[in-house]
DNA sequence: TTGAAAGCGGTACCAA
DNA sequence: TTGGTACCGCTTTCAA
């Protein structure tokens, strides 16, 4: 593979020039730049990325910090981010910090940064102080998704909005026993999103005069079969729910198999929603409210771009809209009250 | 931020010193190396990643290739990958072939690898001639995921077995009305896995003096939704299987809800199996043939470790292990031919 | 065992 | 508009 000497040898000019001119810098004459363009395509010649980060100080490359990758939030977002980040000819290196046993979490390092990164997008993940102080210490600009750190650049979505529209839909239906999973596990106990659902719920209902039971307020760890275990109780309990809202669409779809389980036809004895919209969420046709995840990586990395380009760019603070999606897993509260417990299996 | 000079200088040795004895290399007394390793950290120095890939021609980085990163089955690879070329200290740049527009695909090109990355994993993509050339020409160490290429290293499940196992189960059960979800797209026609699987699914019946017309293997952009659009025709027609056999799970899923919306219960009127364990599966009670899609990623990074340190290492072809579990979608036909119609709407 | 010095392949400043 | 050249920070012979 040839470099750039070889460049500068076959167009008779300088390595300066050939640099100057492959870059697509001014003060180099039509003429001189065709002639470097084209011998360089001859030469199928591409800079080597790490030199010229080394001489400019700059990768070209974007670290994308995910507490786990296996999720179908993060790996849409980064998708997201990926495709902007390419529009400017820019890399994703991914940082899972899922440690090697369940619920463990790798801490960010200076090595994991350090020189290897022109910025960071952190992806609903809470930095503690240090990795916090690192990032600054590097003087790495940074968007976050999902999660406000500091005054940093933040794409996300309303959280408290989006769970009281979906509670206002199953009271608007006209629902009173509402449950909830979600509630805010230890492990998230730093997380916005979890803590901000959670509270809108119990505000929104609080709101209309009614409440819920602490019994209907379940702990999750977000998954689909920990959402489906746990809702068991209270499905099966003496008296149960008309409503379940989800602070998610997974652990929702969860609930929906779990109710199918103990005989409960949704929507007809039970309601279920969710939120997020989740891929398999239209399919199975779960109501829910929709924010556009996609659309938020995609923020995510033009606002990093912005940052990378003008030191001085101003930090943002994106708040995508949500919007409420009805399908066929809410409708009314059974006329009975409880609802009619019906055996199909 | 300092640098190996500031180490050098500190710990009153030469740079050349430093190097060694920070990497672990012979021929370093054990006083000097103590001495270099604390004025390391004292310093908190972290050598640049730029500057000893360009010294060292490697980057300890390993290129990710995906065919589009939001789906589950990518999603989870790539988890397992990273995880496995971490404890190498590498590191994983993402390259997501999705193109701008439903269906496009992005060239593999010289500049998205070339003294960028030290090896390359393919997951489940047929790369054309030119960017199989591409890579050899790189002299890049390669291992694909899902889909052979050449004679390069690939992880991969038998294809043929697990359909083979999965049509068998519904066969056992009495099954004999069989329809298919997963017919190969023109889009996929150069992929291994769609192709193995439906022709596993025609010849196991095939094996059972049984056939399936050929209105009832429908095409199928392997989603969720897709699923459910393209196999309503089939379960509101004439005559309807008592079992669909989907490729994917995700396509599955699709199935059972759309079985439901027409009035049909699962398993008891239709039963429906699909493939992968998708994380989804178990919460729904999916019957599937399981493949350990995180253990892929973990052996595929590694497989491609040792091709790195060891330029002879041998190419491998893993073929993992599948299993069928049996969950509540699958259940023997219904008595009378054709199954019940039932309203439940 | 240690050090000196020549790269690695560009970038960017200063002269010309 | 161009060229010369000093770095960028580390690795790796080759001598000492």
């Amino acid at each position: 593979m040839s470099t750039i000497n070889d460049v500068a040898r076959a167009a008779g000019v300088s390595v300066a020039t050939v640099s100057r001119a492959l870059r697509g810098l001014d003060r180099v004459s039509p003429q001189t730049r065709a002639r470097v363009v084209q011998a360089a395509t001859e030469l199928h010649y591409v800079a080597s990325p790490t030199a010229s980060s080394l001489a400019s100080g700059r990768t070209k490359v974007v670290a994308v910090v995910v507490p786990f990758l296996a999720r179908w939030f993060f790996a849409t977002v980064i998708s997201g981010i990926e495709k902007a980040l390419r529009r400017h000819d820019h890399h994703v290196l991914l940082i899972d910090l899922e440690g090697e046993s369940f619920g463990t979490r790798l801490h960010l390092s200076h090595s994991m940064l350090w020189k290897r990164v022109d910025g960071v997008i952190v992806l609903a993940t809470a930095l503690d102080e240090q990795e916090q102080a690192l990032i600054e210490r590097l003087g790495l600009p940074v968007v976050t998704i999902g999660h406000r750190i500091r005054d940093w650049s933040c794409v996300r979505i309303d959280d408290k909005e989006a769970m009281r529209i979906a509670v206002r839909h199953v009271l608007d239906l006209g629902h009173t026993d509402v449950a909830y999973v979600g509630g805010v596990p230890d492990a998230s106990a730093d997380l916005q999103t979890p803590q901000d659902r959670a509270r809108a719920f119990a505000d929104t209902l609080a709101e209309r005069g009614l409440g819920c039971p602490p019994e209907w307020v379940i702990e999750s760890d977000w998954t689909a079969v920990g959402a489906a275990r746990d809702i068991m109780a209270v499905l099966n309990g003496p008296s149960r729910p008309t409503a379940v809202v989800a602070a998610s669409d997974e652990m929702a779809l969860g609930v929906m198999a779990a109710a199918r389980r103990s005989g409960l036809a949704v929507p007809q004895d039970l309601s279920v929603i969710g939120v997020d919209d989740h891929v398999l969420s239209e399919a199975l046709g779960l109501t829910t409210v929709r924010q556009d995840v996609l659309c938020q990586g995609h923020r995510a990395g033009e606002a990093l771009m912005r940052q990378l380009v003008d030191e001085a760019a101003a930090t943002v603070d994106e708040v995508m809209p949500v919007q409420l999606v009805v399908r066929e897993s809410t409708a009314p509260p059974p006329k009975t009250r409880g609802g009619t417990r019906v055996t199909n299996t």
